[in-house]
DNA sequence: GCGATAACGAGACTCAATCTCATTTCATGG
DNA sequence: CCATGAAATGAGATTGAGTCTCGTTATCGC
């Protein structure tokens, strides 16, 4: 179980050990995220920021989530409604996957040893690499019954 | 496998079924999928509608890929590049997934009955209604390696 | 044919995401 | 401690996929 405050510390290491300098709008949004265990859009990330009397830009928002996407310190997740969300991504590789409700939209978290077996396995058939996977379910959430 | 023109007559006969009148744009979308096996976006449609000399307005192509998504007849296929694409669903619910290049973005179709077990079993112990689910695979392609 | 109404399409509009560029902040070494 | 060059930031303009509006056109049951 890789906690929060962990997050942030291998963000930073990362980050230090590629050479990049500090600055104020990269430590806002990485102190946010590194508060959220699923996933937020870049306009939710600019809200909830501004409303913590935390405001920074739209463009270094997308900036620093781009940052963090090209050292694997965030995952991006696209559900399908012309939003991408992001969320921590954990050294270990550990991470989860989405159930989203029709009804409602809500994003339900998941993970499935049997189904990263079957990924896996599929890889290795391919004969590509492969980096990365993407798995979202549609269906109802329990509240939509 | 089930043929382009049988996937042509199926939507054809729903459509009739639900009671929905023809119309000229529905008829050229539909024409075009049904020549396409892997997915395309509603922009790669009313471009490749009007080199075909068949021009198209762009509110009737979103209208009718909604409405055959609404009929299950196409699958929408997001890859994280903000644009959604779409193709051919078949009625006996035979489908593909997707490895996307990172390199040149190239979509390459597979498919895999390990992963559609794996996929099922995890619907069944997640105890929610799973209608419908998306695989996306993040590598190089053959061409890339 | 006629009429009711479904289907269509030009173009305005929305809004997430990107781009521009002037300003601010950082790290370093003198 | 300050000067300096580079990196980081952000206000605002811009892009472009997707949506909406509304007047026109086509379909089909009669
Ligand atoms: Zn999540
Ligand atoms: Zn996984
Ligand atoms: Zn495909
Ligand atoms: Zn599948």
């Amino acid at each position: 179980m890789t906690g929060r405050s962990d997050w942030s510390s291998h963000v930073h290491a990362v980050l230090a050990g590629a050479g990049f300098r500090r600055g104020g709008a990269r430590e806002r949004v990485i102190d946010l995220l590194a508060g959220e265990s699923c996933a937020l859009s870049a306009v939710e990330i600019e809200d909830a920021l501004r409303a913590k009397g935390r405001p920074t830009g739209r463009a270094s928002i997308y900036r620093v989530l781009e940052l963090l996407g090209e050292h694997d310190l965030v995952e991006r997740v696209e559900v399908g409604d012309g939003v991408a969300r992001f969320e921590p991504a954990h050294p270990g590789g550990e991470h989860h996957h989405h159930l989203v409700c029709d009804r409602c939209g809500r994003l339900v978290a998941f993970d499935d040893p049997g189904l990263e077996r079957a990924i896996g396995r599929l890889s290795d058939r391919l004969g590509m690499r492969v980096d990365h996977h993407e798995v979202v379910l549609r269906g109802s959430c329990e509240t939509c019954g």
